[in-house]
This record gives structure tokens, sequence and C-alpha cells, in this order.
DNA sequence: AAATAAATAGACCGATTTGTCTATTTGAAA
DNA sequence: TTTCAAATAGACAAATCGGTCTATTTATTT
């Protein structure tokens, strides 16, 4: 239970759930102290700004998101498996989630040039992650354009699968995804 | 100029402009009035609400952006060239608007199940999308299946770059997935 | 020129925003 | 038990939010 955690916690998951289902802009700092049990001082003290809490959400939300996707492809042993279980990944998330979509692109369409560390986050996870494929290809083909291609082919799939499946509700976009990859390595490996 | 024009038409101008750099939660009522100066109760006399202007935002965006496209696809003949030549499309828009990403992509992070009106044109906007793509590809692979799965993957593959160049500043995302395309289309064709 | 409609400026409203402050209570360590 | 920090409730502030209203001026039409 959220609640049994001590404020400072509460703040950050109350803020992390109300932020991810209805927007950073959208959601009020009273509405997060309401909802966590807590004193307004209590944020003020902890989190300097409504702004500095989103900075700590979004960075958290860097951490818990690499986090399951390795937990996640633990038991996978190859690469083309991971890089598939990448998208049994992302079904899971998406449907867990009720297709709200990344919480990186979601905030991003937000304050695209406002708060400048809070962009620094959101590209830096990003960056993370099309190093993550360009990796994890690179273990498959050994030519190293065609890898670069490969791996960025699949990040834009991935991409547009989150996307697309926030739009439509539906986690066809991911299965499409997927086959699609599954195609794209068979093709030049 | 847009200074040139009625109130009417100012008004959904200016909104149209700050409701995409902005966003739609961020950008007030008063700001849209000072620049494009207008009286307030002219904005509520045209559009009932802030709400029922950003309805009309969106749908203006809908028609204009695939005006825009056929424009833009006219002078090409051949399916494969049409489909190739909305990622030119997509890249020079992209770069016209400084990467500012997806009107709809961005919209729909902001009023998920909040406006239910505007999330149908949103989606409206979408699924005409996929049909576009759907049906261009239909013209150039026969077994429908392989055709209906190649359209969904050129989809995402759009997508993907929309919001990897949003993220990055960079056109490379649009680039990665006019090439890709290609290979799927020879790879089936 | 008179009549009518459109647009203007700007006061005003209640609600809400982020953020500060005081005063009190809780809880744990010394 | 005393002490000290952490958390609480809640008043308060200044600004802004979307929205309404009145009164005046500008444009258009007859």
């Amino acid at each position: 239970m959220a609640s049994k955690s001590n404020p400072k916690e509460r703040i950050l998951e109350t803020a992390s759930r109300l932020f991810y289902t209805q927007g950073y802009n959208a959601t009020g700092i009273n509405q997060i102290l309401d909802e966590a049990k807590v004193a307004k001082a209590s944020l003020y003290k902890h989190y300097g700004s409504k702004d500095e809490l989103g900075i700590a959400y979004i960075k958290t939300a860097r951490e818990d998101w690499f986090n399951a996707l390795h937990l996640f492809l633990e038991k996978k042993s190859s690469p083309t498996e991971k890089l598939l279980g990448c998208f049994d990944f992302l079904e899971r998330n998406l449907r867990f989630n009720d297709y709200k979509g990344c919480r990186f692109i979601n905030l991003l369409a937000e304050v695209s040039e406002q708060n400048a560390e809070m962009r620094k986050e959101i590209v830096g996870h990003k960056t993370n992650l099309r190093l993550f494929f360009k990796n994890l290809v690179s273990d498959i083909i050994e030519d190293k354009p065609t890898a670069t291609q490969i791996a960025d082919s699949i990040l834009l799939l991935f991409e547009g699968a989150v996307v697309e499946s926030k739009i439509h509700l539906d986690a066809w976009a991911v299965r499409t995804a997927k086959k699609t990859v599954t195609i794209l390595l068979n093709n030049k490996a």
C-alpha cells in the first residue's frame, strides 16, 4: 500500500500516477497532496517546487523502466530473443497501464522547451534506448552500418507501436512491429 | 499577415500556433487574445469555450494536414513514389516546424480521456492515415494480409520517425524510416 | 444618413494555481 | 521523560485560470 510508505515516497508515487494518467500540467499540487494524504509543507520540504517534483518523477521513471525491462529479459539468452522480448515487454506494459503510452513522450509533449532539465532526462532515456537496440543488433549483424540501420528501424517500430497503441487502445501495433522485426533480422542476418 | 484577417480567423490561427508550440493546457485564453489582438468577447462569440476552440483547432488541423500531403504528392505517379514521398513530406514539415512533432499525438498526451470529441478527431485522423497507407500498399502488393502487414509497418515507421525526430531535434529518423520502407517493399513485392 | 451588426476595451467574477507561513501534533531518539 | 526533528492542518498570498458582462466604438448595410 502506498499509504504505508513515508510522506516523501507517497508524494512521488502519487505524483507519478497522476502525471501519467492526467498529464503534468493538468495535475495540480493540491490533488497530489489530497490523494497522497500528505501536508503541503511536506511536499515543499522534500521537493522544492512542482517542477522539481516533475524532475524527480521523470528521473525515477527512467530507472524503473530499464530495471523492469532487464528483469523481463533476464531469462532470454540470445540477442534475437531479447530483441523480440522487448515487444512482449512493451505489450504487457501498455496493456497493464491501459494504453496510456510512454511517460517520456507524453511529458515531452507538454514541456518541450520550458523545463530544460526535464527535456534532458527524456532525451537521455531515449538515447539509452537507442543504444540498447544498437548493441543487441550488433551482436547479430556484423556489418556496422547495416546493424545501425536495422537497430534504428527497430527503434522506430518500437516507438511507433507505443504511440499507435495509445491512439487505438489496442496492441495490434505492437504485434505488427514484432513481426516486422523478425522480417528485418531474417532479411539481413 | 495574420493581423489582416478577421478576428475569428486570427483567433484560430494564433491558437493553432500556441497550442502546437506550448501545448494546450499550458496556453491560456488571455495569451491567445493578446497575440491575436482580439477582444475576449469575440472569442466567446465565435467559439463558445476554450474546449470548443481546441476542437476547432484539431478539426482544421486534420483538413490542413491531408490537404498539404496530397498537394505534396500531386506530381508523384506510382504508389511507390507516393509512399516514399510521404517521408519527404514529413521531413520537410518537421523541419519547417522546428521538430515540434505531431499536433495530434501531442494533444492526445494532454487530453487522453478528458475531452471525448478531441479524442475522436485525433483517432479519426490517425485511422485515415492508416487507411491511406493501406490503400497505397494494396496497389503494390496483391496478397491482402501481406499488404496490411507492410502498410502497418510503414505506419509505425512513420509515427516512430515523428516521435524520434521531436526527441532528438533531427531528421535522421525520417531518413532511416524511408530507407526501411524501400527494404520492406523490395522484400515482398 | 440611419439602422444594425460586429468588434472593441476592460471591469469583474469565482475558482484554482503554485507557493509561504504559522501553529500544532506526532514520533523517535537521547 | 525530555528533546528535537518530522509531519500535520490550514490560513493566506499573489497570480492566473476560464468565463460573463457592460458600455463604447467601428463597419456594414439599407
